[in-house]
RNA sequence: GGGGGUGUAGCUCAGUUGGUUAGAGCGAUCGCCUGUCACGCGAUAGGUCGCGGGUUCGAGUCCCGUCACUCCCGCCA
């Protein structure tokens, strides 16, 4: 016989009736009758009821054993009876005759109940983290991911990449997120950086000759948490593949993601073959670049309305011919809702810190259209019949207004939209729907010094005839830069990348880097580019984000093992931690205390 | 860096208008109980009400400050 077991927790069924087995794993509970005690035996497969009575002698020292204490019972397999037979376990048809036990690992009292179904701070839960692992839910979140991992490099390999690895230790990138820092020893006063992706090595493994890459790849990014980022590090699906145009990467990642989400999932997806929209459409008709598909409002522009004679709505009007503009959403026979229904979105938009959203109903009396709500009386019956001829609203619609800076008005419609769908329980939680976002723009202006900046990653290639390319309205000038966005979690961007150098030179001197200062920033990737680079493309989905879709979890620490808290505190390691003197010294560094 | 929420027993929470000795469930300890699977019943222990200051005859409750956790904004090419 084995040592420890001869079955998991999982496995023993009818079949096994009046076998002798060992089993190892955890106290999961106890119901005690006192003459008679039943205890739930868990591991990572499953549970198994033991039991035992007193005319076992054991049985008083079993009856002491705490809960989440490690033991090993041997027993036989026992049938048990039709009325106690328990259909939530696999192994609910049997149960284990205790004969004997022992005790593997003992537990002090617990910080946390690890049965039950109660939630707990994250404070507790991420000191005493491996409690926390124990618990059905993320037990199996964390079970999930790897699964999912596995899966995806399987599915990679079929397509026919290969997973390269790239360097953790590497160097400063000038541009995007905060990076960590990495004293050198052997290079005093120089540091090495953690890359916040592989971005510049995967270009260089195609530059390289190998063909199509990928890898499970851990990016480090020294920038706040929210529910969806982790401080610290979070891990990509990287891939790279030469000798393409943005479809085919399209057509490998949606491949991928069908599959994996159709396996791990039961929801729906909503479009297999992902819609694409431009980064402007989206913009327009969502208020963001990450939409929410499953959600069917749509924003329309009104602006122009606010030029109209008939339209008396003074507010809007003037800051019209501000220069402000107006835009609305629609939303669908909801004449019948109640006044608090109006009332309440209007107060949380101004809880967000607008002004407010403006409505009104669309009516028909006598054949005559009208606006019932409190600014429906400013709009004639020929302007509300132009409304609802661009925006496709009908009689019994209603139409909510923000008026402002084009940027404030996105931002509050982009979440009116969240808000009021929420209200109406229109959004099908049943459902994945994946889009593209594509043509984004290569440039956009900085908010604090009114200069042209890149919008996105730089070593994009833009589109067009790169010969005719009239780099006179950079503005204007679109890039082979893309998104996947699923259920308006923003999954992952990537690019076809610019591997001509030249052209790289002309598009940093338009965003205010000479030629100099671009070789002395990207001297790696600038000179590899010069001898003989394929064009080339990827893409990098968040592979937590896609677990969290798939677990349906919204919070990304429910499908991380040891997840950094919101300050980047590992409180069960106790890290960021100091060091020794002699360990600064080395590394010819000294800490100036922070008042 | 800014805004919101939370902080009371080991855990999850309740605590009225400021008023006597701060409660419940789970867990722990002890006792009873032979078919439970959230077993049941009884008892006991367990509290710096996050911390500091203030107002008050009196503060878990009101005010100010501070800390921790969390959500959001900024940030994340």
């Amino acid at each position: 016989m084995k040592k420890y077991r001869t079955h998991t927790c999982n496995e023993l069924n009818i079949k096994n009736n009046n076998e002798v087995v060992l089993l190892s794993g955890w106290i999961n509970k106890k119901r005690d009758h006192g003459n008679l005690l039943f205890l739930d035996l868990r591991d990572n497969y499953g549970i198994t009821q033991c039991v035992i009575d007193n005319k076992n002698q054991l049985f008083n020292k079993i009856e002491k054993i705490p809960l989440e204490t490690v033991v090993q019972f041997e027993g036989k397999v026992v049938k048990r009876e039709k009325e106690t037979i328990n259909k939530e376990l696999n192994s609910g048809e049997i149960e284990i005759k205790i004969t004997d036990f022992k005790i593997l690992g003992t537990t002090k009292e617990l910080p946390l109940p690890v049965f039950s179904d109660q939630e707990y701070s994250e404070e507790i839960r991420l000191k005493y983290r491996f409690l926390d692992l124990r618990r059905a839910k993320i037990h199996k979140n964390i079970n999930l991911r790897s699964k999912v991992i596995s899966y995806i490099r399987k599915e990679m390999e079929n397509l026919g990449f290969l997973e390269y690895q790239t360097p953790i230790l590497t160097s400063s990138s000038p541009e995007g997120a905060r990076d960590f820092l990495v004293p050198s020893r052997l290079n005093p006063g120089k540091f090495y950086a953690l890359p916040q992706a592989p971005q510049q090595f995967k270009q260089l493994i195609m530059v390289s000759g190998f063909d199509k890459y990928f890898q499970i790849a851990p990016c480090f990014r020294d920038e706040d948490a929210r529910a969806d980022r982790s401080p610290g590090e979070f891990y990509q699906l990287d891939i790279e593949m030469s000798f393409v145009n943005q479809n085919d990467i399209f057509e490998v990642v949606e491949k991928l993601l069908n599959n994996v989400f159709e396996k791990f999932s039961n929801k729906k997806i909503q479009n297999q073959k992902f819609p694409k929209i431009t980064y402007f459409d989206s913009m327009l008709k969502y208020g963001t670049d990450k939409p929410d598909l499953r959600n069917p409002l749509e924003i329309c522009d009104l602006t122009k309305i606010f030029n109209r004679e008939d339209v008396k709505f003074e507010l809007f009007k003037k800051l019209v011919s501000e220069g402000s503009i107006v835009r609305a959403i629609i939303t669908k026979d909801t004449n019948t809702k109640p006044r608090s229904f109006f009332d309440n979105i209007d107060k949380w938009a101004k809880d967000e810190g607008s002004s407010g959203l403006a409505y009104f109903t669309l009516e028909k009396e006598d054949n005559k259209i009208s606006g019932k709500g409190p600014i429906g009386k400013f709009f004639s019956p020929e302007a509300c019949q132009e409304i609802m001829k661009i925006s496709n609203a009908e009689i019994g619609d209603s139409i909510f207004f923000a008026c402002g800076q084009k940027k404030d008005v996105e931002k509050l419609l982009s979440l009116a939209r969240d808000k009021i769908a929420k209200d109406l329980n229109i959004i099908d939680q049943n459902l994945f729907a994946f889009c593209w976002i594509v043509d984004y723009p290569m440039y956009e202006t900085d908010d604090k010094t009114g200069k042209i900046k890149f919008s996105h990653n730089p070593f994009s290639m833009p589109q067009g005839d790169i010969n005719t390319l009239n780099l006179n309205n950079p503005l204007d000038i679109k890039a082979y830069q893309y998104d996947i966005v699923c259920n308006g979690i923003e999954l992952s961007s990537g690019a076809i990348r610019n591997h001509i150098p030249d052209l790289m030179y002309k598009l940093f001197a338009l965003a205010g880097y000479n030629k100099k200062a671009v070789e002395n920033k990207f001297s790696g990737m600038i000179n590899a580019l010069s001898y003989g680079a394929p064009p080339h493309g990827g893409i990098a989905p968040g592979i937590d984000r896609i677990v969290m879709l798939l677990a349906n979890e919204k919070n990304i620490r429910e499908v991380t093992m040891f997840p950094l808290n919101q300050n980047a505190q590992d409180l069960m390691m106790n890290a960021p931690s100091s060091v020794e003197d002699d360990q600064l010294k080395e590394l010819n560094i000294n800490i100036t205390k922070k008042e």
